[in-house]
DNA sequence: AATGAATGAGCATTCATTCAT
DNA sequence: TATGAATGAATGCTCATTCAT
């Protein structure tokens, strides 16, 4: 209804343009609606910024979430993900990945972001831990859940920006992902 | 020189307070000058910012490639430069990492930024292919790089909010690279 | 009926937060309507603020008027009438005496509230008049309402705001008006 | 120098249109400079406004003040009280009267107002005071001088509005002063 | 008769930027 | 050289007012 148009309008314009450079009055025109009524439903732009990165970051996470099948073997189970995850990317350029740029345009947004960053690395950490049969207890999974995460968002932006194929992508990430869960180190380092 | 000072007050305020949060005021007042001599010197905020960029991605560059000896062998050369890079972060948190993040506040430096990402990415390709013997072919080490270096940023967050050890998380990345460096996936997948 | 309700609601938030400071949808929450009714019944803003001058006002003067006989003798009468007024102001603090006051918040109303003034100072010249054994020609009877019923307003200014007793209040102002009708200066000038 | 001016226009257009219906942007075109000034100088509206109240009860009670020789006897002391004040009231109409009628407009500056209008009712209750031979201990000089003020605010009204001669209306309030300044009303009621 | 939903128009405030000295 | 003084141009936000139902 209204709500979903107003913030599909913000989603864009922030999305082009920045938080800061994007000025209420773009995003009224945008949605086609008078700019009261965006401050009769979200108070402020920052909070209307922030109705958008919760959805943005709620859609995201339940789209991925929805295509993971924990029954999976890990192998499957794996590949599900990842591709869950570049294609989200993929389909959803100018409105997620950007958002997910600008929402560190100001402080107030920080909470926000890290917080959905962090349900990420938990659901990656789970992966991890699921995906390895014998868990090496010097591992630290939250650390290289960070570091997965880390490695696929930059993969994601690459994606985002047209520069890279999503099978490619996924393909290497997997690559990245099962060798994550691979014994310690100095197993392979000889 | 004065140059000097006027950029270390500019991105310590950015740094703090973030681009468009920051007035040139604030700037000058930080600097213990005159708002018109930052106008003399960088022209514009916009350009001030990009001062700010330039310097602090070659300082950040030429810190971590110093602490890189490519004569070393592939491991000790893997191992100075994470911790080359993580100690760099540890060390310049609030100017480096901050700006970094501030610097996707404004379309205008996301030339810049991505620049500078693009220069470590290749400076890890390039450790990538060197520390690898056989090289495989259908290996995309240029993706791989990107998503290292997203990994290892995702990390130097980390440590650039203090919640992890720069020695951990240097551990942690160095398996994950080298691990990167092995063959195919297909070589562990069984 | 329902437009008293209104006005009540009007009067009650106008006295407690100005006329510039009582918004439209302030007054039709308190008086539990919607705002259309108000636009309905008033037109505007303005209108309902003089309709509810108007009516403050009228209760004002007849109350005041129904607590006077004219038929006394001048001394019970100035009694009685000083003692309506300065009652009717006690007993009506909120509405009347703010009303008063943010009436002249708006040119708008500087007629409404001149006209009701100007009522009292007739009254009371009237008064002074009849009480007057032998009129002075030279006693500016109305200038002389004028300066009591400013008088009046002052002293009932202290009333409104609980700093005064209403009886210590009215003596005064009893004695004051008497004294004004004694007459010419020069009578008591030695 | 700049200020002065910026306050002249403030009290100008204050005085014509009341607080609430003045914009910054009008003030800042009848002082002939940019709004940014006015905030550079004042803050904000409310301090604006604040400071035009402050400087306008600060000239009239100094003019007022200045115009009193307290060394007089009583009456010639009263007459050049009354006249002070009655005068600068004519010949500043447009700032004093209205800023003062305006003052009410915001609760913001009730304080303010109610300041000033103390300071001269002590002024005028010591006047009252050093002009009775024999102060009366049941008279309430205080609660007189409010009286007294609030006649003077009202005959200062028709002055400032044009309808009385300024020495018409002071003779008046001289009178009534002067009766006021009489033993108690039981002395004169017979 | 009554209102939820919507807006046009305006206002206080800020800030990057530039003269005049 | 260096700056105090000044401003044009925006922007977030509010509110009296009115449709469509």
């Amino acid at each position: 209804m209204r709500e979903q148009q107003m913030l599909d309008a913000a989603v864009q314009m922030f999305s082009i343009n920045g938080y800061h450079e994007t000025s209420m009055d773009a995003i009224a025109a945008q949605a086609e609606i008078s700019k009261p009524m965006l401050y009769l439903y979200y108070g402020s732009k920052e909070e209307l910024f922030g109705a958008c990165l919760d959805r943005e970051l709620a859609r995201f996470v339940e789209t991925v979430r929805a295509g993971i099948d924990f029954t999976q073997p890990a192998r499957d189970l794996l590949r599900t993900a990842v591709v869950a995850f570049l294609s989200y990317i993929d389909e959803n350029r100018a409105s997620w990945i950007v958002l997910y740029t600008q929402a560190t345009s100001s402080q107030a947004f920080a909470h926000t972001v890290r917080e959905g960053r962090e349900r990420m690395i938990d659901l990656v950490g789970r992966l991890l831990l699921s995906g390895t049969r014998h868990p090496d207890p010097d591992m630290d999974f939250d650390m290289m859940a960070v570091a997965l995460v880390g490695a696929g968002e930059a993969v994601a932006n690459r994606v985002s920006t047209g520069d890279t194929d999503v099978h490619d992508a996924a393909e290497l990430m997997i690559n990245l992902f099962w060798r994550g869960l691979k014994g310690r180190p100095s197993d392979h380092a000889h």
